[in-house]
DNA sequence: TTGTAAGCGTTATCAG
DNA sequence: CTGATAACGCTTACAA
């Protein structure tokens, strides 16, 4: 195996100096366009890829951080499927920064710390951050690119932040059971203390409004996202007088609890009570039977989240102005990207009659 | 904020030259053991960290690579939780190299090149590396650090190998039901072409044999690992003449399948049938029944294989002589530890009889 | 046991 | 537009 080439041997190849050759490889405008070629076909011929060690010494880090909460948390490895198809058709490396749900705020800012004193990465993907959002931002008005991708939907002002449509996806999910025919339709909430349970809640409730019907409040449950809270809540849910005819939990694994709270009542899905569930993890198709939920475009929001990343620390003087093709405002000059959020239909719900605005 | 510290400073602060205090930082022998202390007391006293850049460009990577498939492969997230648990420990970072499903051979030994060629990382832990071990082979072969971790159990001579004992867990599992007073016990293979699926098959026969019964040909089916191919492979045995009380599939995900089969055939898990996986997959446990399954130690596994290799990286003349907790065999000066399985006892099986060895 | 000095491969600065 | 030259922070011969 041949020694690996430098950038210098590179420039020797093609009669010009180390500098120009960064130039070329850096995208510079000051390059003139034959030369850039020349550059360009020796570096191409010999497969040339600039040491990332040395650029990242050198000041232009090819590293990009990506700070996750556990990777067992379901919806996190459809993410990083994204955000690794991206980073693998680039230049850059990913480095994992994973922290663990014990890790209390002191270790979450030890590891941002840890992150940036050691510059090592030239900007990060903070996935669900939780607490960390603070200090995110403290390093972002430092100007060290950050992008957040959360479900929490309190952006901060100046972050650049990646999300999906909760509340669209909650209304469209309730809307969809009330065009089967439903009107005693449940919902278990996620804990109140996090933005998506509202905005789902929310959903759930326009989408009755617009329906006239009332929200009863003994169909509104509160759970905490684990499969027994939403065993429990299904279990009141079911045993009432007068039993919703379907239930929306504000997430797959609370639906799992409402199909396990369904089978030790003697009741099945969707025969006598139709499930619909939140996020479409993994095994939401895989389940008996197979849950309709709402999906979030999890891929494409870590593949959008990656990309805006990498132009922000490619074009650090004009961050706040891209164009998005998803849905993007531009609010105080930063960036929000909204992704689509839709039902996913499969066995878990049943028809109950066959109202005229169904054809629509 | 105030700027980042570097070695120049600490040796400053200590009285000393920076290469002393490299030579402290990287646990070196010839130091006096009081400039140690007193080096160490002022590193510690800053929270000092050398940057990962500069080690790298140096020649001292702290860098680790993980090479693995499509993160959303359902054994991977677990195995990368024990192995960033422990680089969390370390000066060390790692850095994600995914290969995703499409990529044929000529990406995969693609981006071992561009690990190689971009002299980023000290060492590489390959995850379920497939086709590419014969060009880990290689990159060992040069002084590279490699460890690999996967089920293939055709062990490279060369290469540090971390596993689980399969044939085993199979065994015990199908011991299990044994004891359970069942006899007409159905094995749904996995696919032949992989190495897993034999010492499954393997770990069954072995237990048959053991309890004096016959391995009958109509029990044996064989799958690829999928939920439809369980599902085929159930109703087939399901619909046998005499059909088995029990079935142990070689995955998690075929058992799914073989719930689906029995559903769809008015038969009860595990009144009608009994059923047993293998690898205890997250939503093993949210399966209805929660299913009975051979567990690895995932992020055991992980940890063990990681820490192999930050031996092997701090001790680069001695690789292949450590003890090590779990099992190790020294095959021809090479390190192979194989972990424990074993079953983990849910609701997917039903005792036939009292058998008295049950009480043992 | 400790220090001096020469890289490691880029990028940035500043002249030409 | 292009090219010297000096960082970047650490490791490692080689000397002392």
């Amino acid at each position: 195996m041949a020694k690996r080439m430098t950038i210098r041997d590179i420039a020797a190849l093609a009669g010009v100096s180390k500098t120009t050759v960064s130039r070329v490889l850096n995208n510079r405008p000051d390059v003139d366009a034959e030369t850039r070629e020349r550059v360009m076909k020796v570096v191409e011929e010999h497969g040339f890829v600039p040491s990332v060690a040395a650029s990242t010494l050198a000041g232009r880090s090819r590293l990009i951080g990506a700070l996750i909460p556990e990777l067992t948390w379901p919806l996190i490895p459809e993410i990083m499927h994204g955000v690794a198809e991206v980073i693998a058709q680039t230049d850059y490396e990913l480095v994992l920064y994973s922290v663990n749900d014990r890790n209390h705020q002191k270790d979450r800012s030890e590891i941002l710390e840890r992150i940036l004193e050691r510059k090592l990465v030239a900007g990060l993907l903070a996935i669900y951050p939780g607490q960390s959002t603070e200090y995110l931002e403290k390093l972002q008005r430092q100007g060290f690119p950050v992008v957040i991708l959360d479900d929490q939907a309190t952006p901060s002002e100046r972050i650049p932040w990646v999300s999906a449509d909760q509340r669209n996806g909650a209304y469209e999910a309730t809307r969809y059971l009330v065009r089967l025919g439903h009107r005693r339709i449940a919902h278990i909430r996620g804990p109140l203390e996090y933005q998506v349970s509202h905005d789902r809640f929310r959903g759930y409730c326009d989408a009755l409004a617009e329906a006239q019907i009332m929200v009863e409040p003994q169909l509104i449950e509160t759970g905490d996202f684990t499969l027994s809270s939403g065993q429990l809540c299904a279990e009141r849910l079911l045993t009432l007088d007068q039993r919703p005819t379907a239930i929306f939990a504000a997430n797959d694994l609370m639906a799992q609890g409402v199909y396990f709270a369904a089978q030790s009542l003697g009741l099945r899905v969707p025969e006598e009570v139709t499930v619909v569930g939140f996020d479409d993890v993994l095994f939401a198709s895989l389940m008996q039977p197979p849950l309709t939920t709402v999906r979030q475009p999890l891929d494409e929001m870590g593949r959008s989240a990656i990309e805006l990343l990498l132009r922000m620390i490619e074009t650090p003087s004009l961050p706040y102005e891209w164009k998005w093709s998803v849905s993007e405002r531009n609010l105080s000059r930063s960036v929000f990207i909204t992704h689509k959020t839709h039902v996913v239909v499969r066995a878990s719900c049943k028809q109950l009659c066959t109202p005229l605005s169904l054809s629509k």
